[in-house]
DNA sequence: ACACTCCTTCACTGATCTGTATACCTTGGC
DNA sequence: GCCAAGGTATACAGATCAGTGAAGGAGTGT
């Protein structure tokens, strides 16, 4: 997606996600990420058409590389059993340096028209850990890979939830989120 | 809080919740929750003196009516061990008529600014969920009753954050929250 | 020589944003 | 009678919003 970007387009993107993200997308004009992005705003507009259209390539970006950062950490485990709960990883790291939530679950708060192209990207997204975690978990044996797969699913959502919050849940959730994995293990 | 508020103040902040909740917070111009609550921006702004003071009112007068709801559900039960996960049958109900997620997160997500007045009121929900988790742990005698408060927030928030998306995850978290109470129990 | 893509410059529209100024009306309490 | 409080009406400031129009420069391929 981002190579048939031109230079203007990726410098554009990327300033779009920095200011975006941090400072909220309704509250950051397209004036200044053109201004970010050493761009006139011509241009941005010649290249998305719209802020919305940019808004969406913004997303499908970032969710690109988290996705790749996910898989890394999967591809990483040697045990099947740790492959399920390696996206818990992944999300350790990336909490690091992403301190203000899930972009897209703050996207989804910004722009409640349901005909948004946003939207769909999100819900790919989510829907895309889900079945993530439910081949993880069948590869590793798991019972009811289905039933766990939600239950992952809804662990993450609420760690990265209250990741902008003092209230150090990260370690709390990734350690449930492993015996969740354990006790599927054992009944089969 | 609301019984200090004139009544055009009180059809300001009823006007406010309904188009901030629905439509997102930096989306509604103040003339806008005005003229659907019958009202000058004049009288608006001697009521609450700027959109951010408005804001933290509405969240807070929001925090109060779900915390009124939660504690209900709680006085419902007899057995304090349905007490513990009585805030997700809260929630059950909550969600039916609030479809667009958690207005605390969802705030969060529009307001950047740590300095934002309606920050303390967000951090301050949540601390109190967490805290009822915890001290309906301890009467209900679970084991760690600190770490299963924890988890349950967690799941809660997950709840919450997934609820706008199309994956049916509330029966599922409704359900591991009551398996994390019961195995609470058991080993103490 | 020609065309095409990429990008720039710059002015501009029309709407909308938060917030303010001024002046007036009405109601209840003392 | 008087005054303060709550509210109305209207107009406005100054900034910012998304998005467009018109013209031209620079590089590349043919």
């Amino acid at each position: 997606m981002q190579e048939s970007l031109t230079p203007a387009g990726r410098r554009i993107v990327a300033a779009a996600e920095e200011l975006f993200y941090t400072r909220g997308i309704t509250a950051v004009g397209v004036d200044l990420v053109a201004e970010r992005s050493g761009v006139t705003k011509r241009t941005l507009y010649n290249r998305f058409g719209s802020k919305d259209r940019l808004v969406a390539v913004y997303l499908t970006q970032r969710d690109e590389r988290w996705r790749a950062l996910v898989l890394a950490a999967v591809d990483r485990c040697d045990e099947p059993l740790d492959a399920v709960t390696a996206p818990f990883d992944a999300l350790t790291t990336w909490s690091e340096t992403n301190e203000r939530g899930c972009a897209f679950v703050n996207a989804l708060a910004e722009l409640p028209d349901p005909e948004h192209p946003a939207r769909a990207v999100v819900v790919d997204q989510k829907r895309w850990l889900r079945d993530l975690f439910a081949e993880l978990a069948t590869t590793a044996g798991c019972a009811e890979p289905g039933v766990l797969a939600d239950r992952l699913l809804v662990l993450h959502e609420g760690a990265l939830a209250t990741q902008p919050l003092p209230l150090e849940t990260l370690a709390v959730t990734c350690e449930l989120a492993r015996e969740l994995v354990r006790a599927a293990t054992r009944h089969s």
